[in-house]
DNA sequence: CTAGGATCCTGTCAGC
DNA sequence: TGCTGACAGGATCCTA
C-alpha cells in the first residue's frame, strides 16, 4: 500500500525520530522479514529510492526495508510516530501479531509490521545498496524524468495497458494504485488505454498529474498522516483529504457529477470517472 | 524483448 | 455460526 509519498513521509519521520540514535538490538519474530544478519550502531542517514528506504549505519551497513502492500514502520520512543498501511496497528499495543521485526535504540523501538509478509527488511553494505537488483532497476521519478523520456518509454510498450505500465517501477518510479488512478484521472486518460494510443501531449499531461499528485500527498502527509498518534488514537483518514477517483465509487466526480465507477484493469482495482475518462478506439481488425 | 496471469501471505468482508 | 470466494495502496516469476 505505501506509495512514494507514504514513504517519503516515514522518511522525514525517521530522520527526526531515529537519525544520529544508536541501534542497539534487534529482535526477529519473523525469518522471512528479515534478509542477513542483524548490524549494529548509530544511523547516520535515512534515504529514499522509489518506494524504498535505506538505513545507513555507522559502520558500512545499511538496512533496506520495502514495505510492499502491507508493511508499516512505527516509532515508539516517548510519543508514537506511525507510517505505511493504515490500520489498528498505529494505536496497538506493539509488539502483537503482526509484528516481524523490532529495532530496539536507546531511546525507543522502531517496529517493522506487516500483516501479510510480502516486506522485508535487508542487510546490506552501504556501498552495494545501489547494486541492489530493486534499486539498481528502479526508473527515474517523475519530477526527474523528461516528458519526452517519459513518451519514449510509453512508446516501448505499445500493446500494454497504460495503467500496468505506470505501476512498472522499471519505467517511472514512485506510483502503486492510489496515485495511478489518481494522475489517470486528473490527466483524463483511461487506465485501459493502450500505450501505443497515448499521444505525447497526454504523456507530458498524465507525467505531470504524476507529479502534482504525489506533491499534495506528501505536502498533507507531513501534516496529516505523519501521525504522531496521540493517546486518543488519532487516525485520519487522510486518503479522504485528497483522493479524487479511489474508494469513491458511487460518488460523483468532483468535475462533472458522474458516478465514479470501480472496474478491473491490469487485475487491480480501479477507480474511473467514465465520463471524463473515455477509451479512444482501439484500431479494428479487418473484419470478413 | 513484451504482455499477462499466477504467486507470495494474512485478514476482512459479503453472501450463502 | 461457519464456510467460501473475492479482494487487498507490491513486485516477481513464469509462460506464451
Amino acid at each position: 500500500m505505501p506509495e512514494l509519498p507514504e514513504v517519503e513521509t516515514i522518511r522525514r519521520g525517521l530522520m527526526r525520530f531515529i537519525k544520529g540514535k544508536k541501534l542497539v538490538r534487534t529482535e526477529v519474530f519473523c525469518e522471512k522479514s528479515f534478509v542477513g544478519e542483524p548490524v549494529y550502531g548509530k544511523i547516520v542517514d535515512i534515504r529514499r529510492f522509489g518506494k524504498a528506504l535505506v538505513i545507513d549505519l555507522l559502520g558500512g551497513f545499511s538496512l533496506m526495508i520495502h514495505l510492499r502492500m502491507t508493511g508499516q514502520l512505527i516509532f515508539q520512543g516517548e510519543e508514537r510516530f506511525a507510517g505505511g498501511h493504515p490500520n489498528e496497528n498505529f494505536v496497538d499495543r506493539l509488539p502483537n501479531k503482526q509484528t516481524r521485526v523490532a529495532l530496539y535504540f536507546d531511546d525507543g523501538v522502531l517496529y517493522f509490521n506487516d500483516q501479510r509478509k510480502f516486506g522485508f527488511i535487508k542487510v546490506l553494505l552501504t556501498d552495494d545498496v545501489e547494486k541492489d537488483e530493486f534499486i539498481r532497476k528502479l526508473a527515474k521519478e517523475p519530477w526527474e524524468m523528461s516528458a519526452e523520456e517519459f513518451y519514449e518509454k510509453l512508446q516501448r510498450h505499445k500493446l500494454a495497458l497504460i495503467k500496468a505500465v505506470i505501476l512498472d517501477q522499471t519505467v517511472v518510479a514512485g506510483l502503486g494504485n492510489i496515485y495511478a488512478d489518481e494522475a489517470l484521472f486528473l490527466a483524463g486518460i483511461h487506465p485501459a488505454q493502450r500505450c501505443g494510443e497515448i499521444g505525447c501531449l497526454e504523456a507530458e499531461r498524465l507525467l505531470g498529474a504524476a507529479r502534482e499528485v504525489m506533491d499534495k500527498s506528501i505536502e498533507a502527509g507531513g501534516s496529516t498522516m505523519a501521525t504522531y498518534v496521540k493517546a486518543d488514537g488519532t487516525r485520519g483518514d487522510y486518503l479522504e483529504s485528497f483522493a479524487q477517483v479511489f474508494h469513491r465509487q458511487g460518488k460523483p466526480c468532483m468535475r462533472c457529477g458522474t458516478k465514479i465507477v470501480k472496474i478491473k484493469v491490469a487485475g487491480r482495482g480501479t477507480h474511473i470517472c467514465p465520463k471524463c475518462q473515455v477509451l479512444k478506439n482501439e484500431l479494428k481488425e479487418e473484419n470478413d
